[in-house]
DNA sequence: GCGCGAGGAGTTTTT
DNA sequence: CTCCTCGCGC
């Protein structure tokens, strides 16, 4: 009988065959990994494993459905593994357990803004000033100790704190004590806290070991030390862990993953079986090239190397221009020649980039050119004011206790509560321990004026009404009531902006948004939706249905696939980014490169790379160099392209294009008038200008019979040149090496006299 | 208490 | 360039 195994090849057999025990299985890009995961997910049931027994840990959400669907599509009682991220595993297992360690199982989840939100008062309550201490930085200082399990306490008797440390130390116990009072966790606490929990209480931790007999981690080179320690807690007992990874596809670094983690599991679990998948059935052999030399650089990585039984394909095209604006238009024609001339959907390219600002640029591009496109992350849906508005009702309404999101509606729309009687109740409520709510419901008292408090009142009232109102109705109506109580909808309506309809506008969306949770949530509930709301990214929301272009940053991108992708921004400065290339760690240069390589092989077929000479940055022109990871592309896998206004490339920094003919002297004469003025701002202070000599002719420079120069084998003569896509085959017969055939755009071939 | 305008600070990447 | 804070006058 045919085996549903079949369909594998041999490693990645051996890796689905291995159910038990400790698994380490080493996925190179493209290596179907996921295919993988889903097999020995079936494969575990086929052998009697109750699905209800298999836990698999993705990063996104839209990992953990795509999984599910395909474990279900193997097998029917596939739909009942557990499949989630470790964001809402950990929720799901907070809301039962979490009244183990003093919290109320209605907590809030508190999403960066929030934290943030509450960082700042914690500072202005302990007189710290922001401006030494800015929010921001005390609370990543923050969320690293957390991600390293180390509770304030502990981090408050640390041998050693400087003096800047021991404010953080001060900060971190009250912002936790804080966040307790409100009854809310933030990101890093849903880890954290589940990891507490586990350590506190063996019984939770035992009934969490027997309910998930099989673990699979996938994206494992991204776990954190607090991730880590969960999964080792929970396949402690059983010990049948298998986890995915690719320590190449490293990028998360700076949010606290630990890529030894991966590159010492099996120290961690001396049994370990590894598999490693180095086959690559995604991109052409010369896009896996390309990736192949750039990440050989890196020093510390597990040795493998992908292969591809797929054809050469296309070069990789380099391209520069003079400015970004230039750039957007060359992607946007590019993207349209293909589709006149060949069978290609808008849906088939993907825009990269380094950070979330150049869709701008890119944006604007394609609206001039009518290019229909998709931006993926950036500024979430959720992140809108508006939008966090109206969910701030929903929590506080949920969650008494959250001060967080009351606070930020109390006075939203303006009912009259100003920040003077505001403070002196949250003072009260801070020193008598009160929850500010109940503080507010006395506010005649604390005011000693009935008058003054009287809006305060009113509000009060009103949250109380609203709260009897969501137990009585569906999430969806609940929000629309709640529009025309608080009288949000109303004060948009009035101001009459496009602004405002904009703002009303997105506010249908996130009822939409209810009516749809309604319709496919097992159980409808405020604090479900307010966990979607909290937890859902926006690359969750990718569905190739759509024919647009997709747009998105290159961490975004991981683990998506497009036939066409454009990494823009391929510059000095911005990709690698300035800090990681000026900070002195090859570390931080190192994760660039690794985020490199996951922009390069989420190519199938086709691999471009843009970079401009100058471009606009917060208001600021700044010129840059062609990112240093362009010369570590061997230039036998590259075209180069030149914009409208480019012709040689402005730096020696190419050595890997050593044949434009005629500007070379040029360069030295405008390198040595540029080196004077423009200095841009912290951008290693080298900056170049272009000329206005046309690009390079498109024509090969030689025909048959010529005596051409070939890199590695000399001079020979060329016997053959026939087309071969946008590209010609040259055939060169050499004295030594007999008969070669080249791609004239890859090669560099030259006559010679 | 509110609205407006000036001034300042800040941007890598995100569950 | 853009978001946010602050200070001022009403």
């Amino acid at each position: 009988m045919e085996d549903f195994l079949d369909s594998l090849n041999p490693p990645q057999r051996e890796a689905a065959e291995t159910t038990d025990g400790a698994v380490l299985i080493l996925a190179g890009a493209g290596s179907g990994k996921t295919r993988v995961i889903t097999h020995r997910a079936a494969q575990l049931i086929k052998l009697g494993v109750s699905p209800f027994n298999i836990l698999c840990i993705t990063f996104t959400n839209k990992a953990a459905r795509e999984m599910k669907e395909r474990v279900e599509a193997l097998t029917p009682s596939g739909s009942q593994i557990w499949v989630s991220t470790f964001h809402s595993l950990c929720v799901r297992i907070l809301r039962r357990e979490i009244a183990k360690i003093g919290y109320d199982k209605s907590f809030t989840i508190y999403d960066a803004d929030d934290s943030e939100r509450l960082m700042k008062r914690t500072l202005k309550e302990l007189n710290v000033s922001d401006k030494l201490f800015p929010p921001r930085s005390v609370m990543s200082a923050v969320s690293a100790l957390k991600d390293e399990l180390v509770p304030p306490q502990v981090y408050e008797k640390r041998a050693a704190l400087n003096a800047r440390e021991g404010v953080v130390a001060r900060v971190y116990a009250l912002y936790q004590k804080r966040l307790q009072e409100n009854n809310a966790l933030d990101f890093d606490d849903l880890i954290f806290k589940t990891v507490e929990l586990f350590l506190s209480r063996p019984d939770a931790l035992n009934a969490h070991q027997e309910r998930f007999r099989y673990i699979m981690v996938d994206e494992y080179q991204d776990t954190n030390t607090a991730q880590y320690t969960l999964v080792r807690l929970l396949s402690k007992k059983y010990g049948n862990l298998c986890v995915v990874g690719d320590d190449d596809q490293s990028i998360y670094a700076w949010r606290g993953a630990n890529i030894r983690n991966i590159l010492d599991f099996e120290k961690d679990y001396p049994d370990a079986k590894i598999v490693k998948l180095e086959q690559n059935y995604r991109s052409t052999r010369t896009i896996l090239s390309a990736a192949n030399a750039v990440i050989s650089r890196n020093a510390s990585r597990k040795d493998k190397r992908l292969w591809s039984e797929g054809g050469a394909g296309q070069p990789v095209v380099v391209w520069q221009g003079s400015n970004e604006r230039e750039e957007a238009e060359y992607v946007a024609d590019t993207i349209e020649k293909h589709r006149r001339q060949q069978d290609w959907r808008f849906a088939d390219f993907a825009v990269l980039y380094r950070t979330n600002s150049q869709s701008r640029a890119i944006e604007d591009g394609f609206v001039r050119r009518g290019v229909p496109y998709r931006v993926y992350g950036g500024t979430r849906f959720y992140d809108r004011k508006e939008i966090r508005d109206v969910a701030a009702y929903l929590r506080a309404v949920y969650n008494p206790a959250d001060s967080v999101s009351l606070r930020r509606i109390i006075n939203t729309p303006r009912r009259g509560i100003g920040d003077a009687s505001l403070e002196r109740v949250e003072e009260y409520a801070a020193e008598s321990g009160v929850p500010l709510i109940d503080a507010l419901a006395d506010a005649g008292r604390i005011l000693g004026s009935p008058a003054k408090a009287s809006k305060i009142l009113a509000f009060v009232a009103m949250m109380d009404r609203l709260r009897d109102l969501s137990n009585e109705l569906s999430v969806s109506d609940f929000i629309r009531h709640l529009l025309g109580m608080t009288g949000y909808a109303a004060e948009l309506e009035a101001q009459n902006t496009d602004e405002a309809r904009d703002r009303l506008d997105n506010i249908d969306e996130f009822i939409g948004k209810a009516v749809e949770f309604e319709r496919s949530a097992d159980t409808p509930l405020l604090s479900a939706f307010l966990e979607e709301v909290a937890l859902v990214a926006d690359i969750d929301a990718y569905e190739a249905g759509a024919d647009a272009v997709s747009l998105m940053t290159l961490h975004s991108a991981k683990g998506l696939e497009f036939p066409a992708v454009f990494i823009t921004g391929f510059e000095d400065g911005l990709f690698p980014s300035y800090r990681a290339q000026t900070s002195g760690d090859v570390k931080d240069l190192e994760e660039e490169r690794r985020l490199c390589y996951v922009g390069i092989t989420r190519a199938k077929s086709e691999l471009y790379l843009t970079m401009a000479v100058e471009r606009s940055r917060n208001g600021q022109t700044t010129y840059n160099l062609p990112s240093c990871f362009l010369k570590e592309i061997p230039s036998d896998f590259i075209k180069r392209v030149y914009g409208k206004k480019m012709s040689a490339p402005m730096t020696d920094d190419f050595d890997n294009e050593i044949e434009i003919p005629p500007a070379k002297h040029q360069i030295g004469e405008f390198r040595q008038k540029i080196a004077i003025g423009n200095k841009p701002a912290g951008f290693g202070g080298r900056s170049y200008i272009m000329q206005g000599t046309p690009a390079p002719a498109d024509n090969l420079g030689f025909s048959v019979g010529d005596k051409v120069r070939a890199l590695k084998y000399g001079v020979g003569e060329v016997a053959a040149i026939a087309p071969a896509g946008a590209d010609y085959e040259v055939t060169v017969v050499f004295p030594a090496a007999g008969e070669k055939k080249f791609m004239a755009g890859l090669s560099k071939l030259k006559k010679v006299d």
